[in-house]
DNA sequence: GGAGAGCCTGTAACACTGTTACACCGGCGC
DNA sequence: GCGCCGGTGTAACAGTGTTACAGGCTCTCC
């Protein structure tokens, strides 16, 4: 890499419509695409055009698409906030943490999509690994424990938002819970169906099921820690 | 539609090396292929090529590359056996039931891929769910609860197969978790840094994850239901 | 000044994908 | 004979990622 990356023209050319395009122009521009219509828009020549030049171009720039999408991970990643647990109790702590993951990732949907489809899961949520571990540790989890435990929120904030993000983009299910829950009455409790047959609150679901793994973790291998297991 | 599928030249035709293809045949060598080779290796020249026909006679019998994966889909998810809980405790069944779904869909690691990809994330547990409603049940939980309980349950099965198979396919993860842990010991616990830094047991993790999970939500709201709260 | 080097861009192609317009064949009913 | 209909084949269109190759443009060195 030559560390000067000087633009032929000058700042702000006054020839042509553009100064000699820059990686990270070509970065931004790919970001925008993704975000705008997903991945499976960003396309090399669609990305030559937004940018007003040629194919070449772009591959001397990044590369290779393989490349291109890389980065943007890589970039996209480095974007999200710090995760801040908040709460007085490590599960309480833990949950937030969570969520604030889940928050981070919901608001960057195409960042699921391209981490999934390169197979970057891990990346995604290193960054929230530490306070993870912090947390877990402050449970008085130790060791393999602790390990297991922060591994185990880990596989469920992004699994959870994988499926939660994969169930939206598909409206129409065929047989579909509503109408399977509708004929046969589950169990003899029509309260259960009836709530079966709605979609789910995915929120509160989500929360619910951290807590309910968070107080299965903590309470099995730990002992009593978390300040009383029923905070109820 | 017409009722008669026969063959010009009659069974086994004594001409020609094959017999008017038939849409079944397209469907068996195009889950061949997909066995072999993942969804993406699935192009209709090569199924064509593969059944010794042009690409216009696949598209006659299916239509579609979109419902020749949704016809896969559906075939797949159909020959999934019935799952069989097993165990003493409502906890234990429950926790079988994971298990065996995950079991069924990793022997199918093309289904993941392929209902990731077209978004049917629901119909793959569709079969598990009455199974899961009956266990919840037994376990005292009801009505809006109880419906929480089994889509947490299958929200985790399902999101863990796929972080678990999307991780399978990124063999070389940049920052890593190995040298991230190397580097600085967590909480001074040398054994959670070497913990993390060693790969996880998959099968170990899953396991113990469901588990406190369904102790989280059988202890939560139903009261003490599965022997005790704290087993321990 | 001229020569060369390095950075960057453009043209045009290759191989591949899903999809389809159109012609063809072969047996059926009339 | 004729037409019809189910099924097949040829060849094309539009789109994709990628690259060989030719050039322009600026900077540095002589």
């Amino acid at each position: 890499m030559a560390g000067s990356t000087r633009a032929p023209g000058g700042g702000t050319g006054p020839r042509g419509p553009r100064t000699a395009l820059t990686r990270e122009e070509v970065l931004d521009a790919a970001a925008s695409l993704v975000k705008r219509n997903g991945p499976a828009a960003l396309t090399m020549r669609g990305l030559a055009a937004e940018l007003g030049t040629a194919v070449t171009s772009i591959y001397w720039h990044v590369g290779n698409r393989e490349s291109l999408l890389d980065a943007l991970v890589e970039r996209t990643v480095q974007e999200m906030g710090a995760v801040r647990p908040a709460g007085r109790t490590p599960a309480a702590r833990i949950v937030s943490v969570a969520r604030g993951l889940r928050r981070e990732l919901r608001e960057r949907p195409h960042l699921i999509a391209m981490v999934h489809e390169r197979g970057l899961t891990e990346r995604m949520f290193l960054p929230a690994q530490q306070a993870l571990v912090h947390e877990v540790h402050a449970a008085g989890l130790r060791g393999a424990k602790a390990a297991e435990a922060v591994r185990a929120v880990q596989y469920q904030v992004v699994g959870y938002v994988l499926v939660e993000r994969n169930r939206e983009r598909a409206p129409a299910q065929r047989p579909g819970e509503e109408e399977l829950w509708d004929a046969r009455s589950a169990e003899h409790d029509p309260a259960l169906a009836r709530a079966l047959a709605r979609p789910a609150d995915p929120e509160r679901l989500f929360v619910n099921s951290v807590r309910a793994l968070v107080d299965g973790l903590l309470t099995r291998a730990g002992g009593a820690v978390s300040g009383g297991p029923y905070p109820q």
